[in-house]
Order: C-alpha cells, then structure tokens, then sequence
DNA sequence: CCAATTGTTCAATTGATTTTGAACTAAGGA
DNA sequence: TCCTTAGTTCAAAATCAATTGAACAATTGG
C-alpha cells in the first residue's frame, strides 16, 4: 500500500490546472486552504462527494497531479496540500485560485 | 454570425481551469501573451492545432470561458485575451498561468 | 478474536470531450 | 461574377474522465 506522489519536477501546470478544473476537486483544495492546508482525513471531505469511492477517486487525482500529499496513519489517510512546492514551480498559481474559490462566486456554472 | 461571449459575471472559476487545462489551449493562451494580448487572428494559432477546425474548437472553448474575446474583422476573427476582466475576477491567476507556461516547463506530461 | 471504522481497488457503466471530415458562409480581389 | 481566403458548423467516431457498486485490506476498540 504505497501512495505514489509525482516528484516535483513531474508536476505538469496543464495536468495541474485540469485537475482542479473539476469542481468537486477544486471545493477540497479550498476546504483544505481553508484547514490551512492540512493534514485532515480523508472522511472530512465526505460532504463534497457523492460516495467514499468517488472520493477516493478525487482524492487520487489530486494526489497524482503533485496538487496534495497523502500519509498513512493506523486506518486513515491524511491530506496536505503541497503548498511550497506548487508555489516554488508555478508561483502565485495556487494561492490565487485558493482566494478566488474561497469567495462567494458569482458563477458556478459556465455559459454555453 | 454572432460570437456568443460570458459576461463577467457569468465566467465561472472551475470552467476557467478546466478550459486552460488542455496544453492545446495552453498554447494559445501563451502564444496570444507573447503577443501582448493580442488581437491576433485565428491563423496565427495553426501550427499548435491539427486542423482548422479542431482550431476553431479550442478557440470556440477559450471564448465561451471568458477567457479570450474575439471580434469579426472582414474575413478575419481576431482574438485577444480578456487580462483585465479576468484579474479582477480571479486577481492574479491569469498573471501566474502565463508566467509558469511561459517557462520551458519541466514536466508537460503527468505521472501515473 | 470479532466487529466496526477507514479507506482502497476493480470492473462496468455512463457521460463528456476531442478529433475528424465534409459541407458551408462571408468577404475580398481579379 | 468567380475564385480564393478565413473561418465556422455539423455529425460521426474515437478517446478520456467520472460515477457506481461489490469486494477487499488494514487498523483499532471491545
């Protein structure tokens, strides 16, 4: 049971912009920020996700994309956002799509 | 022949990301920063797209997002980048995707 | 040891995006 | 007017991502 993280030179800026391009993912990096970046269990996030699976899944991506990082201990799993190393590779990136998810947003839904 | 574009209000922060998130329109985005913002017409993007048409896709997708804003100018469409409108909704992220895309970029690939 | 708690994995399904090619529109120049 | 240039639209095909449910693993408390 090992948890692969990319090193910091595998993070990719489109793979991390796609990855938190979906909603669901994007509401738990801003509840992460907002729990000033971890680490909190995976089950904190229950309330964003649809089942346990589905979260496990998100929380894979995030995971993969270099956005988190995710340790075990005893039977949970604890979340962190990988906030340095984002910012040292892409900065200002994550900080301002943290303060403008974490405002009331005007539009949730795009225009088509 | 109407270009539909989101108004300020209506552009939506996890489209915004999804939208970016493909290296294709990336590209553009970069490209259209390199030039200053722009305009810039569709041609000028040939060479980052396969086809006219699958162009015209992506250009279509930066539009609707608010992103890019494009005008008919006889036979040409020419696009810039909506930099103002954007900062003031999301201070600092358009600033911040254009600087990391414009690096060399270590990784353009995820890691799985 | 047993049961409950936490969370993962797998395979199947559904659903959404991307790509492609053919047909089309609109403007401009010869 | 006819041809070329610039770009769009549509529908089909291919690809990729998200959701679901069943089964599993590991740790902890009783």
């Amino acid at each position: 049971m090992f948890l692969p993280h990319p090193h910091a030179d595998q993070i990719a800026l489109p793979n991390v912009l796609a990855v938190l391009g979906d909603p669901t993912r994007l509401a738990i990096v801003a509840e992460l920020a907002r729990k000033n970046g971890g680490p909190v269990p995976c089950g904190h996030f229950m309330d964003l996700c649809s089942s346990k699976t589905n979260l496990s899944y998100h929380l894979a991506k995030l995971r993969e994309a270099g956005i988190t990082r995710t340790e075990a201990v005893g039977t949970s799993r604890f979340t962190t956002l990988r906030r340095e190393e984002l910012d040292r590779l892409f900065p200002g990136l994550l900080d301002s799509v943290i303060a403008a998810a974490g405002k009331p947003a005007l539009a949730t839904e795009p225009v088509r």
